[in-house]
This record gives C-alpha cells, structure tokens and sequence, in this order.
DNA sequence: AGCTATTGATAATC
DNA sequence: TGATTATCAATAGCT
C-alpha cells in the first residue's frame, strides 16, 4: 500500500526505516485503538523502537490489561516493586543478551570460516552459497563506488578544463596588452631615454592554447568483472 | 477502506460486530508482526474478545516484552528516587551487552553483504579479502568431507569384495557337495525309482568368480579446485 | 466463509 | 522533517 510493494523484511537504509517505523507505527496504534472501539475489545499495545523508545495503547489501562492477560494465562508471576524481583528481571535480561550474543558469535565465525569442523555437507553447501552472494554483493558496491568516483574525477577534470580555457583566453588578451605597452614604451623612452622595464615570467608560464582543446575522459576500459 | 465508510463508534449489531472483530483482529496482528520485521522493532500485543478471549502476538516472547515495559516505566517514574547500585550493576551489564550485540549485527550484515552503503574502498576491500578467505575455508572443508566420504565408501566397498571372495570359497564348497549329493540320489532313485526334486535357485542366483577378482575403487578424477 | 467496490494506509518523492 | 500522491492493502457490505 503504497507508491511501490515492498517484502516484509528489515528494512536495511537505516532513515527509511525509521521514517517507516513512524508511519506504520502511526497506523498500527490507530488501528489498535479502532478495534477497540468498533468490537468492544480490551486491547494493549507496547512497541519498542529499535533506538529502545516505548510507545503504547491501552483501551482501558496497561496495567490491568497485562494483569487480565497474566490472568488468563495462569502465570501470575507479577510482583511489582520489591528490588530482589527487579534484579532477577535483570538478570533474565542479561541471559538472555547472553545467549542471543553468544549464538551471533557462533554463527559469525562460520562466515568467517572458521570453526567449520562439526559442519555436515550440506550446512557447508548452504555456507558456501551465502559467501558467495555476499561476495558478489560486495564486489558490486565496490564497482560502483569506483564508478562514482570517476565520473567525480572526469567531472572536475572538465572543470578544470573549462577554467583552462577561460584563463587562456584571458592570458591572450593581457598578452596582447602587453605588447602593445611595451610598443607604446619604446615610443616614449626614443621620445625622453628614460629606462622602462616589463616583465614577461607570465607569458613564459602559460602552456600552449593547442594540449587545453580536449577535457581529459577517465574511463574503465571495460566493465568489472564479479566472477 | 470498504464498500462504505463507517464511522468509529461500538458495532451495536452482535454478529456484523463479531465478523468485523475477527477481520480487523487479523488485520491489526499481521500489521503488528510487519512493524517488528520491517523496523527491528519489540512489539507486545493482546487483545480480549468482548467474550473474553484472548488473542496476542510478541515479536520476541510477551513475558520479556512485558518485563521490559515495566523496566521503563519504573525507569521514568523513578528518575527522582535513588536505584540500588545492584540493580545498577545489572543495568550496566545489560547496556554493555546490547552494545555488543549491535556492533556484531552490525558486522554480521556487512558479512552478509548487506547495508553496504555507508562503506568506503578499502572496507569494501578488506570485506571482499575476507569473504574470499572464508569461502577458500569453508570449500577446502567442504573437500575434505567429500574425500572423507570417498575414502570410507572404499573402506566400505574393500570389505564387501573380501565378503564376496569368502563367500564365492562357500559357494563352490556348497555346489560341489550339492552335485555330489544329486549323484547319490540318482543312484538311489535309479534302485527305488521314488521321485525327488532339488532345487537348483542357489547356483543361479551367484555370479561367476570373474567378476568379482577386482574390489570396486572410488576415487576423485582430480583434486578439486579452490577458485 | 468468499467476493469486490471502496476506502484507507503508506512507499516513494520532493 | 512534513506534505503530496500514486499505488497497494484492508475491509464493509453482500452473498
């Protein structure tokens, strides 16, 4: 629903997803709070962003709703203040990052191939293919970073082509200035003898108009290559 | 969003309500589930039926979403009140692994050959070395177990031939005594002329000796190749 | 339960 | 961000 069907899946551009983490997060509790309305219904809703902020609805009150759901569910394992359960929460928290981290660094360490030796044929096979696509994905950003930084080169080697060009001109006309006051100068010194002295380091300086006609084109003498 | 538009108020019809509470509760789950996928998000919802049932989705279990929305509700209530320095403790611990846990997520998708786009040249190429060393691992490991399997399948392959070898010995045994027994009995029926029938399956069903002189050998054309 | 006309939500874009 | 809009998805009213 939307300009374009996207796949239920992370969304990877970290502002896109926090921009679609607003808008459907907009939605969800305004759909949570019609339910409620429209059906009669007792609904509760907490939702944490992945930066860790709480956002909620309740029809009547969290409390009581996840009081009638610990009900329900036969587990009335609720305390709510005394600091000896808040350390046990704690504590189940800290396991639980434990065991999350410590899968994570399992599963890191097959991509990095290490580690391989309890694997079967097939979870190797399944390993293989994965690095592979991860290769190809990698190679592709790193072309098109190259790519990216050509046309940025040959972008401002025109530039610098177009400045060239202009200054040239400009060399020219001072050029012809020059020759002109020179010729103007001898004029007067035959007329008084007084010594006039005019320097010429610009001329010299200036590369000839014929190597700044063509911009110089970086260019990849054919595609990359992702083998 | 239906052949009419209605308005937000309590469904009064029973049945029309009922049918619009299973449709919208469908609705309202799967949204909540594609919130928690597509945005990383922890997402906790219940919902009671006006007959009391209870519906309820978690993105990771409702105890731990529970647990952690009483921690930030006690958290934003209790700014003022001083928090024991167990409890502190704790709540470092679980910064402090939540850190990691994102930082190795955040390896691991680079791994994965996703969320490329922050990375310059030389990550990409320290990425691309790496993946390449993996892949070189987990093939050379993938290698060995094919040639494992190989060298077992002709342990395996060696002692059915040393069997059949053994066999074949008994067979020829057996055949011989079988022909001599038929001898006597023919000798027999040729005095009481009685009617007897031997059964001649056995020779049949064993293959001649050649064939089985040489144990099969399974072996690799050429050693594979890492590319 | 299914089926659509219709409204509502939202992905892409600026 | 916030607004706009083209599209897709949800669903209200029927069968």
């Amino acid at each position: 629903m939307g300009r374009g069907k996207i796949s239920i899946k992370r969304i990877d551009n970290t502002s896109s997803r926090q921009v679609t983490f607003s808008k459907r997060r907009k939605g969800l509790l305004k759909k949570a709070k019609e339910l409620a309305i429209l059906c009669d219904a007792e609904v509760g809703l907490v939702v944490f962003s992945s930066t860790g902020r709480l956002y909620e609805f309740a029809s009547s009150s969290m409390k009581s709703t996840i009081a009638r759901y610990n009900r329900t569910k036969e587990e009335n394992i609720q305390e709510v203040n005394p600091v000896t359960s808040q350390v046990k929460l704690w504590q189940r928290e800290v396991e639980v990052l434990r065991e999350q981290l410590l899968n994570l660094q399992f599963n890191h360490r097959k991509l990095l191939g290490e580690e391989l030796s309890g694997l079967g044929l097939e979870n190797l096979q399944v390993l293989e293919s994965q690095l592979e696509m991860s290769l190809r994905s990698v190679r592709k950003k790193k072309e098109e970073v190259f790519t990216d930084a050509i046309q940025e080169l040959n972008k401002k080697g025109y530039q610098v082509h177009v400045d060239n060009v202009e200054l040239q001109k400009k060399v020219a006309v001072l050029s012809k200035e020059n020759l002109e006051l020179q010729k103007k100068a001898q004029q007067i010194k035959s007329d008084d003898h007084s010594p006039v002295v005019f320097s010429n380091r610009l001329a010299v300086a200036i590369p000839t108009a014929g190597t700044l006609n063509e911009p110089v084109q970086l260019q990849l003498a054919q595609p990359f290559v992702i083998s």
